[in-house]
RNA sequence: GGCGAGGUAGCUCAGCUGGUUAGAGCGCAGGAUUCAUAAUCCUGAGGUCGAGAGUUCAAGUCUCUCUCUCGCUACCA
């Protein structure tokens, strides 16, 4: 407990302004950073929390297309949106800023630009094929044409699969673009991928023993398995260069001549945000923000949830290493996902509760919510969230044992007190001095599971006094030893008196509107973690007056939380779907050959999970069909069925089975998929237009 | 398909480097109690630790096979 870190600087994963915030994305990042930093700072530690909103990426444009808006208006309205919601629940951020400010732009560029003098990308300019349709460059396993040496007419543009041979796209005869079918381009760009296979070596060492560039960095085994596991998953799998810039106009554009059209990878450019939030952070309060980035003596901690491990634990420290003069993540306690009522949570089915929509409904109870969400926190597996586990936790735990037990105290001391602190004789019973060293020895008991990022052991013990709490007074009976014994009445009371005042200090993370209340009334606001351990009230400190602290939630709450889940009514009719693409031509359609076919054979393509191989029947021939439905259809459903098929579709090679056409199929709302079927009556061969 | 993490009492979950009768909270049953928000406290019932095999004096904890869930990844024309 004695050895830390000078500082630490936490962050917590940049959310994407797309979107409002729910209880999972809380329950991931956002709370166990909340009562990390709570608790260091309680501790009097130097901690810097930063987070911001991730503004860049296609996902933002096509939502701005769709709401006929701009990217700016939208990242604008979910930036306010997003840090009202963290407000409500009081997670209180050092500073929250956003990648698509000035500051951010200049800074990413300047970051990428040291990488580029360094040498860190492989950066190659030549000519690469364009596809004019879907206006942007083409990798070259997005080019398909014939093989020059085997003539195999489904080659991709850097291997012959029927051959073998290794090819250049512009080798190909006839080439296609796999977008759009269209012919592409041949012109002139530049790339810059990050060759992440040179830094295999560094990385094993870095997560395997915790050692960077030949010193103890960080003990592993105090990283979670599953980050861990995932992180060792891909390094012994090899890692692959990846591409560093794309082709959009949303983004920090790629500061080099000639690269117009070309913006940083939102992957690239959004955690750089970490650094940008924290130099903000520190010219707001005048300070220097260097320290907490480059000093060997501050601990970095990223907060994420598990779908962000790979590029917290591997591409985010190889950009930082690359730069040099950064720290590297000293642990990143990534938490698993928390599902919902059975389900996961979904935005858009609208399986989800957010956050801002929790605080509307349960105004002012934000303690509520941070206390269930800790409870069952995703540490080390998915967890599950239902309302009524929400209803049994707020009732039976915050209500009853904390709201109650404070309750009792604070009415036996009005009651035989006055609602003054009673003086102690100092002599202390058996069961006196058990409570005393379990008081004693709660705050680090919390501290250190805080500490390991095990905050459901934190909130276990510190509820653990408050239980010990309850049970003393329950054993103690002051209300019938004050008929016949005044002092020790008040021993008994003074000493409850100090667990409530410990009470609140070791649960002011979790409960921080609480614990201040209930500080306030005890007289003990603004103590520090360290003062607790011992005697914290004093003698015949009069006591504040306090509302019952927590109602219980109802059967009806229950229900009318339940009933919000899912599809909204007033969405049925108007539905959230993609974007209508942009006008084509009456020649483009009369070019597709659409036709009525029939199923006449199914099997699973081995290899893959999601892919069918079918025979269907033209009418004028039978061909192989592949098609991605296998997680929707067993082979023995699609038999016999009829089906709308794209019959001249270019013949493509997929998991080595060559499929020539494609079936339609609607995807409907909640992820499924239907056939297009004729109506009864249409043929094999029917042509459709 | 490859890889990773999980599958432990009715529910939500702990069980670190293998070691006496497998734990907590909630729920349930019985009892005690009344200062308190019908709150509290005590006692108890409940688990072949996903299935099967193996290593070991000893396995929830190690190895192998299988199975289910979640994630990453490839293939979804």
């Amino acid at each position: 407990m004695s050895e830390h870190p000078a500082r630490t600087l936490v962050t917590s994963a940049l959310p994407y302004a797309n979107g409002p915030i729910h209880i999972g994305h809380i329950a991931g990042a956002y709370l166990p950073a909340d009562l990390y930093v709570r608790y260091l700072r309680a501790r009097k530690r130097d901690v810097v929390w930063v987070c911001g909103s991730d503004e860049h990426g296609a996902a933002i444009t096509l939502r701005a297309r769709k709401e006929g808006t701009t990217p700016r208006a939208i990242v604008d309205r979910y930036h306010e949106e997003m840090q009202a919601a963290f407000r409500g629940l009081d997670i209180a951020f050092d500073h929250y800023d956003r990648t698509s400010s000035p500051q951010h732009h200049a800074f990413a560029q300047e970051f990428f630009l040291t990488l580029l003098e360094k040498g860190a990308f492989t950066e190659e300019t030549r000519k690469q094929f364009f596809d004019p349709v879907e206006n942007q460059f083409l990798a070259d396993r997005y080019v398909q044409g014939t093989c020059p040496k085997c003539q195999h007419d489904g080659a991709f543009g850097d291997q012959c699969e029927k051959c073998g041979s290794a090819l250049s796209p512009e080798e190909l005869i006839d080439p296609k673009s796999t977008l759009s079918g269209a012919t592409p381009e041949w012109k002139d760009t530049t790339l810059w991928y990050l060759p992440m296979d040179r830094h295999e070596d560094w990385l094993r060492t870095y997560l395997e023993q915790g050692d960077l560039e030949g010193h103890a960095h960080h003990d592993p085994k105090a990283w979670k398995a599953h980050v861990l596991g995932q992180c060792k998953s891909w390094v012994d799998g090899g890692l692959q260069s990846r591409a560093m810039t794309r082709d959009l106009d949303w983004g920090v554009p790629v500061p080099v001549e000639g690269a117009d059209g070309k913006v940083l990878y939102v992957w690239l450019d959004a955690p750089l945000g970490y650094i940008t939030a924290t130099k903000n952070w520190a010219e707001k309060n005048g300070t220097d923000w260097e320290p907490y980035w480059k000093d060997k003596d501050t601990q970095l901690v990223h907060f994420i949830g598990k779908d962000n491990i790979v590029f917290h634990c591997i591409i985010f420290p190889i950009l930082l290493k690359e730069h040099g003069g950064y720290l590297l993540p000293h642990n990143v306690p990534a938490n698993e996902f928390m599902n919902l009522e059975g389900d996961k949570i979904s935005t858009s089915r609208n399986w989800a509760v957010w956050a801002k929509e929790y605080i509307d409904d349960f105004p002012g109870r934000s303690d509520e919510m941070r206390y269930v969400l800790a409870s069952i926190m995703p540490e080390q597996k998915d967890a599950e969230f239902t309302w009524e586990d929400f209803q049994a936790r707020v009732n039976n735990e915050l209500a009853d044992v904390l709201g109650n037990f404070v309750n009792r105290v604070l009415v036996l001391t009005g009651k035989y007190f006055d609602g003054k602190v009673p003086a102690a004789s100092g002599l202390w019973t058996e069961t006196d001095q058990a409570l005393r060293e379990l008081m004693g020895r709660t705050p680090a008991a919390v501290g250190e599971s805080i500490e390991r990022y095990r905050f459901r052991d934190a909130l276990q013990h510190a509820m653990g006094l408050v239980r010990a709490g309850n049970k003393y007074l329950t054993e103690e009976e002051p209300w019938k030893v004050i008929k016949s014994d005044a002092q020790r009445t008040a021993d008994i009371l003074n000493l409850a008196l100090q667990v409530t005042a410990n009470a609140a200090i070791v649960l002011a993370p979790f409960l921080p509107r609480t614990s201040e209340k209930l500080s306030a009334a005890l007289g003990t606001s603004a103590l520090p973690w360290d003062a607790a351990g011992g005697d914290l009230v004093p003698t015949g400190q009069p006591l504040g007056t306090l509302p019952i602290l927590f109602d219980k939630v109802t059967d009806e709450q229950v229900a009318a939380q339940r009933e919000k889940l899912g599809p909204d009514a007033a969405e049925l009719g108007l539905r959230d779907v993609e974007p209508e693409k942009p006008g084509t031509s009456f020649d483009d359609f009369q070019a597709m050959d659409l036709r009525v076919a029939e199923v006449v054979a199914a099997e699973k393509v081995k290899g893959a999970d999601k892919l069918l191989q079918l025979t269907v029947r033209t009418g004028y021939d039978e061909r192989t069909v592949v098609s991605g439905i296998a997680e929707h259809f067993a082979p023995e459903d699609v038999v016999g069925r009829r089906v709308t098929l794209l019959a001249n579709l270019a013949p493509r090679k997929i998991r080595g089975v060559v499929s020539q056409g494609m079936v339609l199929m609607a995807s409907t709302e909640d992820g499924g998929l239907r056939f297009v079927t004729p109506e009864e009556g249409a043929e094999p061969g029917d042509i459709i237009r």
